[in-house]
DNA sequence: CAGCCGGATTTTATCGTTCAACTCGGAGCG
DNA sequence: CGCTCCGAGTTGAACGATAAAATCCGGCTG
């Protein structure tokens, strides 16, 4: 509980800038400024002499004309959506927070903006390059035919995507995480688990992340020799836990029905949980069950999930934005929590 | 699909210059500069020229160099915390949005930071003031003995808080939300559609936007009249659906059950929907049941709800932070959203 | 006709920092 | 001895805008 520091910072009027370091250190202004970024040209006498002053004035550089000299600003800029469907909103929110942490390691602030639309939000992009407020801009949940990167090609604005877009293959800049490699962890896992007859509870077609993981799932079984039989354990409904619930009932109540579900989200597996349990029959040991996204809820309900990295797809977007070599693409691949609704029974 | 606008914008190297619109307009570049921010202070016919000039060039005024000069940064920061808790992210996240759109409305962008804890969190708003990054912070779900606010007043940090501060009676640059008014009014509801005997479910002790919400329930039943035999209808349990679920299910069990709940969050209201559900019982028919803080979930779940005036709330906090006049202080009232689950029966 | 007023515009100074060029003194070398 | 070269700092300009003061000029007044 330590009450402030000594503080003699409040000698002048307003801050304190380079010069009233200068003057107390008896160097330049220069000197200073070298200390400051490139400490190995100035003797080592000298830099302590500037350090100490610099600590004792707790000075500390002005950032907006640090930027202005240099036309670097030091900050990123990402669109904040408005809050609409669950799970998603849930995602963006962590992903902002990874953004901005890995912006920080990086020397870069995170600049938040609203927009209306794709449009809008291109534009907006566009403007706060071009005002020198930002170095360059995130795309969040980009989809192939997205229309924001063209823009901001053709605009010459430095950007990076969370999801890949049309031509994204041969450029560089984006950052993705494997949703068909998830899900076909979660078969590979409940196959392992000896469950042979495996649903899966999707969105409507159309959906990018929804037909990634989708497509995972058909391909595991496949690989799994467990396809032949299961076509019609494959349902979709919209995202939400009454559907998840309905979807789940439908698949149990078949003849030939499934020992383990896939959820494409939390949501739906929350909805299938309770499905699950209105039949009378025990997640994990009846029925195994596994969700995506590692939400709250998933560790709440004790349900297996898969947890994007979303960190890390934080610290690459960064990086191809702020790092040296512009070479930056990645697919990273998820990773499976399992708890206790599919935990295998021992 | 209008393709990109005519862009003769790139004639030069680097981006346009208040400097190369003063020379096409063939007028100084103070004259442009007033254009920009005082026009009426430029002959008609000049602004014109000017204008066309700025139109031409596509010239945007650097954000970085005006901010420098008028030492006014046209931002503002708050924290993003990291995500732990379903509903109160949720909420954090439409803060948040709310407080990007209101800043930008009034001209000032939001740059958002991580921290671990409050006193880093505090820390990093001295110094995003210091090297005149930001020119204000906001803080976020202030608690009565927050340790923010001291730190940043004895730093002339300019803030403004969502929440009130112990002392806060008589400072200005707070909002909140009349927690207290918003359970109060749906106890009113319940109490016009009939109800006289209606439970609370809420949060443990301690918490204090449980308690205000708690005491938003006492006053009104007082108020009623309906307190008297309804000591023991107020239950707390921890912000879960399983939770909620348990705790409906313990009151309905009752002799002298309720015959509506309030709860203080969604998420315990959606836990108790089941519960009802689950004893066979109509919601909204046989026994009322109203959430709070409006997420998506309620209105999938044609859940009635309290809504917080989150936009509201965003703007007066901006108008505190950069308004003229700089006594803003507001304890907002929030809004009942009656759907289904609560409807008088016709 | 001199003097002054006031609107329109230009000129000069400045914000706080970094870049580029320059100074200064001593060492190395032919 | 004269030359370059190098480390250690200093000086002046520049980044792109705005604030404050100076200038210009036609019209009005006495």
């Amino acid at each position: 509980m330590a009450k402030a520091p000594a503080r003699p910072a409040a000698r002048r009027s307003g801050p304190v800038t380079i010069a009233d370091v200068a003057a107390a250190a008896g160097v330049s202004k220069q000197t200073v400024s070298n200390v400051m970024n490139y400490p190995e040209k100035v003797r080592e006498q000298t830099r302590e002499r500037v350090r100490r002053a610099v600590a004792e004035l707790g000075f500390q550089p002005n950032r907006l004309a640090r930027a202005l000299r240099s036309s670097s600003a030091g900050m990123i800029a990402c669109r904040i959506e408005p809050v609409s469907s669950h799970s998603l909103a849930h995602l963006h929110d962590v992903f902002l927070h990874a953004l901005a942490e890995a912006g920080q390691a990086a020397g870069r602030h995170l600049m938040l903006f609203a927009a209306d639309d794709a449009e809008s939000e291109a534009a907006t992009c566009v403007r706060l390059v071009r005002t020198g407020s930002v170095e360059g801009v995130v795309l969040y949940n980009v989809v192939p035919d997205d229309p924001r990167p063209a823009v901001l090609l053709d605009a010459g604005v430095p950007f990076a995507c969370f999801g890949r877009f049309s031509g994204a293959a041969d450029a560089t800049g984006w950052v993705d995480v494997d949703n068909a490699a998830g899900v076909a962890a979660v078969v590979e896992h409940l196959a392992e688990g000896g469950h042979d007859r495996i649903g899966f509870l999707g969105f409507p077609d159309g959906h990018r992340v929804g037909d990634d993981r989708a497509h995972g799932w058909v391909t595991a079984m496949d690989r799994q020799g467990l396809l032949a039989g299961s076509h019609r354990l494959d349902v979709r409904g919209e995202d939400t836990w009454t559907s998840g619930a309905r979807l789940a009932r439908d698949l149990l109540d078949r003849p030939g029905a499934p020992t383990a579900l896939v959820a494409a989200s939390d949501t739906l597996a929350a909805g299938a949980l309770q499905a699950v349990r209105d039949l009378g029959l025990v997640p994990g040991r009846d029925v195994a069950l596994v969700g995506y996204d590692d939400t709250p809820s998933a560790e709440v309900l004790d349900l297996s999930s898969v947890r994007q990295p979303i960190p890390e797809v934080g610290r690459r977007i960064v990086e191809a934005l702020c790092g040296e070599d512009g070479a930056v693409a990645a697919l990273l691949p998820p990773e499976l929590v399992v708890r206790g609704s599919s935990r295998r029974r021992s």
